[in-house]
DNA sequence: TATGAATGAGGGTTCATTCAT
DNA sequence: TATGAATGAACCCTCATTCAT
């Protein structure tokens, strides 16, 4: 039987609907808040019987998870180290670009990054590890990179462990204060990302720049 | 008349009993969490009726606002200007005892300090008012402060409000991380106190200093 | 205080209620089946709120697994061996009054029988084990009997296993066929049984009696 | 025309496919029950999709209401009197021959039979009536079978109503006992059936037999 | 005929809150 | 004041059935 095109056709619809469910459920838990949020809120949003959510989501938390993960993995691939090879950009460009990614991440998600901010933590266990596993990574890179620069004399010596709790604490604050409560005002990414590089890199470096 | 010493001591067990109640809701939802803790959890282990709950307080959202009240003006308490008259302690010296205090206060709170890290946000729109007002003073206090200390050249020209976030973040990551997370390891004040404002504070002076 | 009284009633009020909606219950399931009758049937019917049904059971399995007991002890209490002492009554008076017993107890309790002939098998794990047991250990016992039986020259050589079967599903069959089925029809409980004792007796008997 | 064979061919194949659904159905409502068992189940097992089984089956209690029909039609051809003329042989033997085969019949329609015993009663409606119809056309036969046997001498009087019960539930339970709850033992069916001819023939006949 | 995505009524259960005692 | 039984709205989820393709 010859149903290529019809499941081609079939799946592709699949994967949109699914998207389409996916999409209004990061809406509506953006607006209302995870506990707030009834099934019957996203599916009549989307405009889906109740039972079709079932078909691509084995849950409402599941569906959580998932809009979680996306936003995790976004995250985690604008968290990247410094190059200090030969030739390599000054640093403080290289900081600058990685903070601005994340922030622009954030940006392009604000619904995403308010449910990351308001409503992940304590939702259940499932969700809790995610959210330790991945902060507890970047924090762990952090402290890695802060040894690896003291090691090269890029840093001055620190206390690793904290340090890396106040940068990490520095850009989640930014992010939470400008773009999710703030939510109506514009938010200007350089001028965010180079005061946050800015405040940090001081903070860091041995010596004070010349200028 | 009687009375009076009737009312006072019916009054005295009253405000106990009130009390009783109050800290039992926060080791509770401390432990379980906001959701996950109902009025069947408080009322057993406080070892009353459901209906008496409700004789002390208006709902489960009522003593949570309650529980956060208290929390929010110990830790207002804690946050003070620093002194920068001629003959005053230095600036550093007080800003550690501000952040000692700080992470005192939550340490000594443990519960309260979860409650506010874990399950705050995004709860109702009451608790989210007053939390945004926390915050919010805070940050205005910092932003005042840098003004300030720029007026006084105590400071390098800062991107306010940004730098306030960023130093907002910082102390509550590290409370968020050390003490509600790593909730069994030990929590070392003077350690984590000396690394944020070393942190901070090289990150706002104009100068290196000379060490 | 002095609440003994208070307590008291109450608690009596309790069990009442909890009997009214167990009966209730016991009607609702007899008349509608098991998965026919919804939580709602028995609270409507009951009188009470959703939520007080379960005040009183865990679930909706768990009122059935508690009507099943009840009636399953009342049938066991009728089963009772036979008194083969000298100066007993003769044996098959006895049997008879065992019958009797059995098919009182099925006729005093029509819609708990009607249920267990018409529901209980295959409802959910718990129940199955329950009736497995009951009536196993009523073939145990009958099984037992009839080897004391063959060794007191009362019954000839059975195949005890299969001969057990039988009479148990004689009986069965009779509290089925004119109690459950026949639901209007009058139960003469003498009638059938004489009939069943007469049926097996004649079947277990050495000799053939002279008449 | 070519018409015919495709449409034999069709037809063929309609039979088939129903056949097939219809089997599958049968071992999956052996294996888990109806209520335990879905369309989604059925259809998994069969290999089909979830619509195809509507257009052979006008509903899950319909395909119930054919395997019902099926294992009766089996069980009814196997219910024969017995030939008293002259020159037949012994009674007994009948007897046992008819047993046999009924045993044997559930024996091979094991599933069918489990169904029978375990979800068939209580379902809906027309189960009940279609039950109520079967057995009560074999205690009809019976009944009748007693009632020509007392006038040909051969069986003494009896309450034949409630005899007529009394073998239907022996079948019946041997066929539960030993054919459904102990699924795995094997099933013994000449044991079974003599002991079942030779219970109830002592019990039935005037006159004990010489041997 | 065959598909399988879509439907939505209906299920059991929870729990914050009320109120008669 | 204290009690705890009672309430009932609201929740998440299932699944027999339908229907567009």
């Amino acid at each position: 039987m010859k149903e290529d095109g019809r499941t081609e056709r079939a799946s592709r619809s699949r994967e949109q609907k699914r998207a389409h469910i996916l999409s209004t459920a990061i809406r509506v838990f953006g607006k209302k808040g995870f506990h707030q949020t009834s099934i019957a809120d996203i599916v009549d949003e989307a405009g889906v019987a109740r039972g079709t959510f079932y078909l691509y989501f084995e849950s409402k938390s599941a569906v959580f998870l998932e809009l979680l993960d996306q936003l995790l993995l976004h995250l985690r691939q604008n968290v990247v180290g410094v190059d200090v090879g030969a030739g390599a950009r000054p640093i403080d460009e290289q900081l600058l670009d990685t903070v601005r990614r994340i922030l622009r991440t954030a940006e392009n998600n604000r619904s995403l990054a308010t449910i990351l901010f308001r409503e992940a933590v304590g939702l259940d266990a499932d969700v809790d590890r995610k959210l330790r596993e991945f902060y507890g990574s970047i924090h762990l890179f952090l402290v890695g990179s802060f040894s690896e620069g003291e090691r090269l004399g890029l840093t001055r010596p620190l206390d690793t462990e904290a340090t890396a709790s106040c940068i990490l604490g520095s850009i989640k604050q930014v992010i939470e204060q400008h773009l999710v409560v703030d939510a109506d005002a514009v938010f200007d990414i350089d001028r965010f990302a180079s005061a946050i590089v800015s405040y940090n890199i001081r903070g860091l470096m041995p010596h004070t720049p010349s200028n």
